[in-house]
RNA sequence: GCCCGGGUGGCGUAAUUGGUAGCCGCGAUCGACUUAAGAUCGAUUGCCGUAAGGCAUGCGAGUUCGAGUCUCGCCCCGGGCACCA
């Protein structure tokens, strides 16, 4: 018996897959031509798909076991398409520039491109030994001229584009001056200066101010991840712990806020997981609201105004001071009588750090919230331009500069900072709304009416049948409303009370509860009824009607409603009162729940002609009537797209004599080489110190890492295109990323970057759709066994070339796929690493069985890949090929699913099986469903596969098998037999009164009367069920019954 | 503080989405082979109990014939955001 080898092996098969070239990805014109000569594919057309790995960027640390895990699982789903007949696209490069490789480069005294050279070297070398099905002819590089050429001919797309607003798309810049011209006579008269300044806020990448991270100690800028926070709260450098400023330097942005709201909508369509669509929502930050105008005055004297954000116009008259950020613009404008008091506090908020401002701290007079500092302006007031009164204006570092018009209106009573504030600084608290329930009479409080006070129950009915909900339409006025009741003054039971109400007035019986809100809902509201205000409790349930069984309700009861059965979707029109649609909405589909302890929707009262309309109605009618303007603001600032650095693109512009700005029109525009690349000492990159370089006026800043990222997936495409930064036909064929396997860590980066490039790209009409990445899948972090991250630094790092020695390259695969669920972190464990391998050791040895025996009784295909119906040979034991074909259709659905974990382990029980039919038996499984078999396991080890597919076509020395035998890995993907996965005999379990008492075997499918005839002549059920009698019988067809006695 | 995820044997995990909890793997125990060790093969392995049976999916309730799965409250763990009006 051949032992297994995996270092021969592996080997052999990495270089002879490199020879044949089994990999190579065609191109969009070769796929059209070529038509399939496989089985089962001649004469149809390749699909594309493509598999993508976020790129590495080759920081010189070497790999450890962790890292394949993301390009182990994309290379398995890459290798099952193609073995279903697609053309793949599954490449690998390098993202070359940026601060990992700059600092290697400093760190070890050599140039960046020696230190890129170097560290690729190792990663390839790495990764070669772990069998992935790149097609390395397609590699690609940042920092390539080639490459990086078309990272700067995007640039200047963006810097000669602007964003049309009613378009919602990028425009040219010619267009806007165009427009200039035509409508504005003043445009003509600027200097080309003036004009220049002026398209800078426009262009999609603009110059403007930004803060840097500025360390005097290192002479150098520093990145914010090269940054961290001292003990005292102050900002000191990573490295030497030096003290570090923030200074404003010229820079260049690329103005991503302008597609803030196409990348919020476009993460609809995306297959990413909730939690990064959740981190890309925040991050962008998206809220409506309006801008309302506040006239300021000084002893009556009007002066000016200051405008506000605020997202809840519907609580304007309730505003009773105006908070401004301490760097306000408007402040040194007014004259205020306690100056000093007032510079005193700007200059300390000027000083604190982000943290000393962001600070939360314990209000020491309630115990809770947070204590904010601030100064009132003195000598100035504001017009609440609602009700006109005239209220105070306070300065506070809890309101930010950059953020809305930084400058807010407080409403105490309805936010919970302002309400802190207010308290500590004895503000006026005004509330403003107030809360009602949906299915009272609601109307606002009336003044002078007497208010009683009513505790009750309000029962919410579905009949699932129909999709209704069960109203009453009560007498004379008409009124509809859910089924109230009343509570005594101490019951408690709601829900006695509900079914009580809901028999008195419906006479229904049979009832679910589905759900009892735990808080009760409290409201005021006007009875028109009555002629009394109410301030009532109620406590809401929600129930299922089971059956239509019911009594007949008294005649008393009759005459005051009638009952209605309420679709679900007009209950909103049947149920009287004011509502909010939102409310309507959670409260019949159950969700609603109340936290907040001030009321967040409800009518509004005390403000004027508004008083008793919803919030939601009167945000907007409030909005109009002072004249404001409903905006959205964004969380999501512009980003800065300069470094501070050598390594990295060159910008391509330069600056004349006059200070014009000018594209450079050859590009690449090369990076120059240059003795120092190390920090200047001044606020600027590297390149200030080449003369030649400044002389010719290009900028000393170099782009950030991110740039060559945001766009490298379409480059792969078509790689070498001279012309083109990818060629036309090529996108349009490959259209975009349809598997994208990477960290989590790119959510707000990278993620967000490229998403908002392809959207630009799209505007231009390159690429063909909005979204890069259709699918994403985070792979979860592999960390040390003793439960840290793997890192030199704890000496805990596990090698993957040490486990491809020891183990080989295809259990270091399926290992890594095995030991739990794709995207979660898990910790590696050596020692598990057995199972894996004795699995393959096992598929080994099965495979050498099967040869000694296949010449006896167990051959009965020419064909690979047809042998998929059931097999005539008496000797193939049917219940293998049953479980074949369960397994693959578990394995492809897996794949598919990125569950590969499942997908091993239901390999792992058809080899077990396999095995020990062979022991007791002798071998039962002919060898085209072995080779079958060969092929689901392909893409998790696909060296073993290879070898014991090529072993098997030989030793049978059938010459239609060799003819074909190019390599598994271009065979066709098994199909499983529908047919075969169904099982004849079932068994399931017997349980009486929810717990299992026996087991029986019983034939799929009979119905009910069979199967509780079986059940109840069952020995042990006989016994538990006795004389008793059965009150329900449940039967869940072939999975099991339940006696109910 | 807010918003997402999670919590299942000694360990990594599985469970057709409301239907027999613990598949697969590691480890452990016993046995076979071996002079021996290892490898391999076989058996056992959630807990209590000789058994019948009982108890078990972070804790406590609830809905249901039936809950790991749904609802509510609480406790932990991981991640994101953190004065965004």
């Amino acid at each position: 018996m051949k032992q297994y080898n995996h270092s021969k092996i592996e080997k052999y098969w990495q270089k002879e897959w490199a020879k044949k070239k089994i990999y190579k990805t065609l191109s969009s014109q070769e796929a059209r031509r070529k038509t399939l000569r496989r089985q089962g594919y001649a004469g149809r057309e390749l699909k594309p798909f493509y598999v993508l790995d976020m790129f590495p960027y080759p920081s010189g640390a070497g790999l450890h076991v962790g890292h394949p895990r993301g390009y182990i699982g994309s290379d398995v789903c890459a290798r099952m398409k193609r073995m279903q007949g697609y053309n793949v696209l599954h490449p690998m490069g390098y993202d070359a520039f940026g601060l990992p490789a700059e600092q290697y480069a400093i760190e070890h005294k050599v140039h960046p491109r020696e230190a890129v050279k170097r560290n690729v070297a190792t990663f390839e070398k790495q990764l070669s030994m772990i069998g992935l099905s790149y097609d390395w002819s397609r590699k690609i590089n940042t920092s390539d001229p080639d490459y990086y050429k078309w990272t700067q001919w995007i640039f200047l797309k963006l810097h000669n584009h602007y964003y049309d607003e009613k378009l919602q798309k990028a425009r040219s810049i010619s267009e806007l001056i165009k427009k200039f011209e035509k409508e504005n006579k003043e445009w003509e008269k600027l200097s080309p200066l003036e004009k220049q300044d002026h398209l800078m806020k426009y262009r999609l990448a603009y110059e403007g101010e930004a803060e840097v991270n500025w360390c005097p100690g290192l002479g150098t800028v520093l990145a914010n991840d090269e940054v961290k926070e001292g003990q005292d709260g102050h900002l000191i450098s990573e490295r030497g712990g030096f003290p570090v400023e923030k200074i404003k330097i010229k820079q260049w942005f690329l103005r991503i806020t302008a597609y803030a709201d196409r990348l919020l909508s476009g993460l609809e369509e995306l297959k990413w997981s909730l939690h990064l669509k959740e981190i890309q929502k925040n991050w962008i930050g998206r809220s409506e609201g309006a801008e309302i105008e506040f006239k300021l005055v000084a002893r009556s004297q009007p002066l000016g105004a200051i405008k506000v954000f605020t997202t809840r116009a519907d609580t304007l008259f309730g505003a009773t001071y105006l908070v401004l950020s301490p760097e306000h613009a408007i402040i040194p404008k007014l004259k205020i009588e306690n100056i000093k008091e007032v510079e005193n506090y700007i200059n300390q908020a000027k000083h604190k750090t982000a943290e000393e401002r962001t600070r939360v701290e314990k209000d020491p007079s309630t115990g809770s919230g947070q204590a904010k500092t601030g100064v009132e302006l003195k000598g100035v007031k504001a017009i609440n331009p609602g009700n006109g009164e005239e209220i105070p204006i306070w300065i506070s570092d809890y309101v930010l500069a950059d953020y809305g018009t930084g400058a807010i209106m407080a409403v105490p009573a309805h936010d919970e900072r302002d309400f802190a504030f207010a308290k500590k600084y004895n503000l006026p608290i005004r509330e403003v709304i107030v809360n009602y329930d949906i299915d009272g009479m609601g109307w606002a409080p009336k003044a002078g009416k007497k208010f009683s006070t009513y505790r009750g129950v309000s029962a919410v009915i579905f009949n699932k049948k129909n999709d209704t909900v069960l109203c009453l339409r009560w007498a004379p006025q008409g009124w509809g409303t859910f089924v109230t009741g009343k509570l005594d003054p101490n019951e408690n039971n709601f829900k006695e009370v509900a079914r009580r109400e809901i028999y008195e007035e419906t006479g229904y019986k049979n009832l679910k509860l589905i759900y009892e809100q735990k808080n009760p809902y409290f409201t005021t509201y006007y009875h028109d009824g009555k002629d009394e205000n109410r301030f009532t409790e109620m406590h809401r349930l929600f129930f299922e009607l089971m059956d239509e069984e019911k009594d007949e309700i008294s005649d008393e009861e009759k005459s005051k409603h009638e009952i209605v059965w309420v679709a679900r979707k007009d209950i909103q029109k049947f149920i009287t009162a004011s509502y909010d649609q939102e409310i309507v909405e959670k409260v019949i589909n159950g969700t609603f729940m109340e936290k907040s302890c001030f009321a967040c929707h409800g009518i509004l009262v005390d403000s004027k002609q508004f008083t008793g309309m919803t919030s939601e109605e009167a945000r907007k009618k409030i909005t109009d009537f002072v004249g404001g303007q409903i905006v959205t603001k964004y969380k999501m600032r512009d980003a800065v797209f300069a470094r501070q650095r050598y390594w990295g693109e060159p910008i391509p512009l330069w600056r004349d004599k006059e200070g014009i700005i000018h594209e450079v029109k050859k590009l690449p525009l090369k990076l120059p080489n240059v003795k120092s690349y190390e920090p200047t000492g001044k606020a600027e990159g590297p390149l200030a110190g080449v003369k030649s370089w400044v002389a010719k006026g290009y900028e000393t800043n170099t782009m950030p890492g991110w740039a060559g990222s945001s766009w490298y997936y379409l480059r792969y495409m078509d790689p070498k295109n001279k012309k083109e930064l990818a060629g036309k036909k090529e996108i349009e064929y490959w259209q975009q990323v349809d598997i994208y396997v990477g960290g989590t860590e790119h959510a707000t980066g990278h993620l967000l970057y490229a998403r908002f490039w392809n959207k630009f790209l799209h505007d231009l009409e390159i690429t063909p759709t909005e979204e890069p990445f259709k699918e994403l899948h985070n792979q979860g972090m592999i960390i040390a066994s003793d439960g840290r991250r793997m890192s030199k630094r704890w000496g805990n790092v596990v090698n993957p070339d040490d486990i491809v020695k020891t183990y080989g390259a295809d259990t270091l695969r399926v290992y890594e796929m095995f030991m739990g669920p794709f995207t979660d972190s898990i910790a590696w464990s050596t020692e598990s690493i057995i199972g894996p391998r004795r699995f393959l050791e096992k598929v080994w040895r099965v495979a050498q069985r099967l040869q000694i025996n296949t010449d006896k009784k167990l051959i009965n295909t020419d064909k690979i890949g047809e042998n998929q119906s059931r097999n005539q040979s008496k000797s193939v034991d049917f219940s293998v090929e049953k479980l074949l074909h369960k397994t693959i259709k578990k394995v492809t659905e897996d794949i598919e699913a990125m569950r590969f974990n499942t997908a091993i382990s239901s390999m792992m029980i058809f080899v077990n099986a396999l095995d020990a039919e062979h022991t007791r038996k002798d071998a039962q499984i002919d060898i085209g469903n072995w080779v079958l078999f060969l092929k689901l396991l392909a893409p998790f080890a696909p060296h073993i596969a290879e070898e014991l597919y090529n072993e098997q076509l030989i030793t049978n020395n059938k010459k239609s098998l060799r003819k074909s035998a190019a390599s598994i890995h271009e065979q066709e993907w098994p199909k499983w037999n529908p047919k075969l996965i169904i099982d004849e005999t079932v068994k399931i379990a017997v349980q009486v009164n929810g717990k299992v008492r026996a087991e029986i075997e019983i034939l799929a499918d009979i119905n009910e009367g069979e199967v509780r005839e079986i059940a109840l002549a069952n020995e042990n059920i006989k016994k538990w069920v006795e004389d008793k009698e059965v009150k329900k019988f449940i039967y869940v067809k072939n999975k099991l019954v339940n006696i109910v006695i």
